[in-house]
DNA sequence: CGGTTTTGACCTGCGC
DNA sequence: GCGCAGGTCAAAACCG
């Protein structure tokens, strides 16, 4: 995966091409970089850490998540929701800092040493501390940027991060085959529980980009297969991302991603043919050859579009991605007025900056079907900015819906881990 | 038709 | 150097 899936994040190993020193700049990324920029998704071309002329469209989740927008996730001295459900800044610096992330437990900046971090992404405890006062549940979410995610894989349920470095660059794969030492950032969600799934199946999407799916893994330690994504919005894309649940925490997503977009957000509804497949698949119902696996937990998805979700961009998710978002930026905001779903009813996105990158994010997002933009401008989006409200763009709107437990909105990422977990890999190792 | 998912095989990194 | 485990490839099947 990395799909990979499922927004994104990390690192930063450039596209195709495997530029080494791209990616040792990106492994040496300093905690500077998780400063919030103003400007994500600009067109303005701008150089970052990897040079990318596409920085501007960063995986919401790996970059636009050092963003956040003064006044947005910020509430001054107060760490509002984010403090509540114990969320988490690694370093000193990061740990003064307003809350990001409403729903974001950690966010750890790359340290050459290694930072447990706590609670334990995988920790179900984790989960436990994401009960806000209000009664509401905010779904803990852990960001890291890892430059060794391998500490999933073996369990680590500290989510340790650590940083190395330098990159290995693989002959067979350049730039994209390395491991250890690749700079990538995990993210870990709350997977929603089958019972929040939509009644119809309905898929809901990660982020605006484009995965597809390559592979998947069953890992060593972990009755939960990983599935391995990567960007199907530009060939050339080499972002990638790995989705699995946490073995400790069923309940918990660990998203990992690799490589930066190096492209703008995806334009072309063709480029989304194959997601659009949110049916039951035969592929995962009825595969003789890849029956469910076993050890799933009871609380595995079961429904087939789930994962999808992965690799689908249905407007409708975007749309809540953006409730999501807002909700937890209007619970820091004003305070509490929710609807049943725990959504604020007065949740009116403000816009916090971003220039340009409103026109260009909407101008790609013209090229939804209209059915899906009138969903994402209708429900998605309220006040007066039809639909425009630079909120829409905030990235971290992934965050928002991945998490509420209490709505129909479902993780993108736990569609993805969920697809993992009804197939095994052919190579079961 | 063009896109996706599935999955066995292969390759590579890493630990011992 | 060896073996294990993880990551990727690529063919086949599937979907809208």
């Amino acid at each position: 995966m990395e799909n990979y899936n499922q927004g994104d994040l990390t690192d930063i190993i450039r596209a195709t091409g495997g530029n080494k020193a791209a990616e040792a700049t990106t492994a040496a990324v300093s905690p500077a970089e998780w400063q919030f920029p103003s400007n994500n998704y600009s067109t303005e071309p701008v150089h970052d850490d990897f040079g990318d002329p596409f920085t501007n469209f960063r995986d919401p989740l790996l970059h636009d998540i050092d963003n956040p927008v003064p006044g947005f996730f910020e509430t001054g001295n107060t760490l509002g929701f984010g403090n509540n459900i114990g969320h988490k800044i690694l370093d000193d610096d990061e740990m003064k800092r307003p809350n990001y992330f409403s729903r974001m437990l950690q966010i750890s900046p790359i340290s050459n040493a290694k930072l447990p971090v706590t609670p334990p992404c995988d920790s179900p405890a984790t989960t436990a501390a994401v009960a806000s006062p209000t009664g509401l549940k905010v779904p803990p979410i852990l960001v890291s940027n890892d430059l060794i995610s391998t500490n999933i894989s073996k369990g680590n349920n500290n989510c340790l991060v650590e940083s190395t470095g330098l990159q290995i660059s693989s002959p067979r794969n350049t730039g994209i085959r390395r491991r250890k030492s690749q700079a990538k950032k995990v993210v870990c969600i709350p997977a929603p529980a089958p019972a929040n799934s939509r009644p119809s199946g309905e898929i809901v999407p990660s982020d605006l980009w484009a995965w597809r799916k390559y592979g998947q893994k069953p890992i060593k330690g972990s009755p939960y297969p990983r599935g391995y994504y990567r960007c199907s919005s530009s060939k050339g894309c080499s972002a990638r991302k790995q989705v699995e649940r946490s073995r400790t925490d069923p309940n918990m997503l660990v998203i990992t991603y690799t490589s930066e977009h190096n492209h703008p957000w995806p334009t072309q509804r063709n480029a989304l043919a194959g997601s659009t497949r949110s049916q039951p698949s035969k592929h995962t119902t009825t595969t003789p050859k890849s029956p469910p696996i076993s050890d799933q937990p009871p609380q595995k998805f079961t429904n087939p579009k789930e994962e999808q979700k992965e690799n689908t961009v249905p407007s409708p998710a975007v749309k809540e991605e953006i409730l999501d978002r807002d909700f937890d930026n209007q619970l820091e905001m004003d305070g509490a007025d929710f609807d049943d779903q725990g959504f604020p009813n007065s949740y009116k996105p403000t816009l916090p900056d971003s220039n340009q990158s409103e026109d260009s994010f909407f101008a790609d997002l013209g090229e939804i079907d209209g059915d899906s933009l009138d969903i994402l401008l209708t429900q998605g989006f309220s006040g007066d900015n039809h639909g425009r409200d630079k909120n829409a763009l905030d990235p971290f709107s992934f965050y928002d819906w991945v998490g509420n437990d209490n709505s129909t909105s479902t993780s993108s990422a736990a569609a993805a881990a969920n697809s993992g977990a009804t197939t095994s890999h052919g190579d079961a190792n």
